[in-house]
RNA sequence: GGAGAGGUGGCCGAGUCAGGUCGAAGGCGCUCCCCUGCUAAGGGAGUUCGGGGUUUAUAGCCUCGACGUGGGUUCAAAUCCCACCCUCUCCGCCA
């Protein structure tokens, strides 16, 4: 949700239309919190007389209440009409305010998804190795596709032997790393109810990629960026407590709605799927700096993986609503000759924090804080693509040297 | 799953049966001042949050709202009614 003060403001406005605003829909917002606000000082008013009237009755003698009592019946009857036509008033803001995106920053490219502004590119594409993530995958028994199609219908999967010890080998290397960054370790609940999906921002939106449980009116998460919200969901924080930094491990579910087709391979587009993603919430001063902390570690996990991989900056029309900027890192996938995306860090400055009700207070008052995500490992994704970078021509797999002391093993040989 | 108790300011806790003088007694904590060689003790004052208006101001002033949340009744709701959320106790079940 954005600041409704910062309607008048030429470079919010500029950058609230590349993101794909209307001058018409600013300006219709505009007006109509102009006249929602007119009406309320009227509604306050005339309230503030009906208070007054009803205190004197209670003051009253009981022979003079009767007359009094009429007398505050027609003022109330007067105050429901206008609280009504302010009611109005105020779900047309509502409605027209939550269409609004969070304006880009600055820095970011216009544009749709083609034009990325290319940040940097770290090692050399590759050619592909004799079997892709699939193929591989499936011989070393460590991805069981057709289990999980039978079991739970398709892009379910098992993962199974050495795989699942990398996949918890990741998770254990990038969880000490962020501790060492002091992210507080979470592990969250995935269940949550429609009123955190709608906080979060991911309700009316993404509601048919969300499963339901209807039964119990909870929804699982598609990310843990969701319960990390909710951490700090209402709360007044300390302003000198801020940076707060949470690393949450989590299941992710997501229903993949309008993908048929797309990406049917392996595990690279699944409904089920682990992940460590980080979630700050800071001082808005210093929320650009935070935002590329969240870039620095996402580098450092892909550079100590080796992994060949290139960063954009995502261009404005290609931004969510709520994110000002967003970087995607992008890894050379060699069975497929292009990068494709394996992790992502968003400022959203202070949009979801409004809708969440979360501020802080320090020396210059109490304000919205400023919220970051960005994802630490998306570990089946990552096993991918490491086994097609750390396949040897012989069939057998390398492990990545920072994940030796995780896993206990050094090669995995092909069956 | 069954039965019961309860949610009031930073914390504790009165007020709810008998609606009005209650944004809320009292206490603790905190801040400032006074007093006392130091410390302790004592005396005094202050101390919730949010929206809107005014303003250079996040000061002051005016005003509206908030006693778990949302509705309702009423001239008037912390107080009465309804729904929901949460916490606790006992029984049952359980990794």
């Amino acid at each position: 949700m954005i600041n409704l003060r910062n309607l008048d403001d030429q470079a919010y406005r500029d950058g609230a239309i590349l993101k794909g605003a209307t001058a018409e829909q600013l300006d219709a917002l505009s007006a109509a919190e102009a006249s929602r606000k007119s009406m309320m000082s009227e509604v306050e008013e005339l309230r503030g007389r009906c208070n007054a009237v009803s205190k004197e009755i209670g003051k009253a003698s009981p022979e003079e209440r009767p007359t009094k009592i009429e007398a505050a019946n027609e003022l109330k009857q007067e105050l429901k009409v206008k609280e009504a036509e302010h009611a109005e008033l105020n779900a047309s803001v509502t409605a027209l305010v939550l269409e609004v995106p969070n304006p880009a920053h600055p820095s970011v490219p216009g544009g749709g998804e083609e034009d990325f502004e290319l940040v940097s590119t770290m090692g050399e594409p590759v050619p592909a190795p004799p079997m892709d993530h699939g193929e591989f995958g499936a011989a070393m028994g460590w991805v069981n596709s057709d289990k999980g199609a039978d079991v739970s219908g398709s892009r379910f999967a098992y993962l199974q032997r050495e795989a699942v010890m990398l996949e918890f080998a990741l998770v254990q290397w990038v969880m000490q790393k962020l501790v060492a960054r002091e992210f507080i370790p979470t592990v969250p609940p995935v269940l949550v109810r429609e009123q955190m999906m709608i906080d979060a921002g991911f309700f009316p939106t993404d509601r048919n990629q969300v499963y339901a449980i209807p039964e119990d009116d909870l929804y699982l998460v598609g990310t843990s960026e969701i319960p990390l919200a909710g951490l700090h969901r209402g709360d007044r924080l300390d302003a000198a407590d801020l940076p707060l930094r949470y690393a949450g491990f989590s299941s992710c579910f997501r229903r993949e709605a309008g993908t048929y087709g797309k990406d049917t391979t392996g595990i690279f587009r699944v409904h089920q799927f682990d992940k460590v993603e980080m979630f700050i919430w800071s001082d808005p001063a210093k929320s650009w700096d935070e935002h590329e902390l969240l870039l620095e570690i996402e580098e450092e996990i892909l550079c100590e993986l080796q992994l060949p991989y290139r960063v954009i900056n995502v261009a404005a029309g290609d931004l969510g609503n709520p994110a000002a900027k967003k970087y995607d890192c992008e890894v050379w996938l060699p069975s497929e000759g292009a990068y494709r995306e394996l992790t992502s860090c968003s400022n959203y400055t202070d949009y979801s924090a409004r809708r969440l009700g979360t501020r802080a207070k320090g020396d210059d008052g109490t304000d919205y804080v400023h919220t970051l995500n960005g994802t630490a490992c998306a570990v089946g994704r990552t096993l991918l693509f490491l086994m097609e970078h750390y396949q040897q021509s012989d069939g057998s797999f390398a492990v990545p040297d920072v994940l030796q002391p995780f896993t206990g093993f050094t090669t995995v040989n092909a069956p």
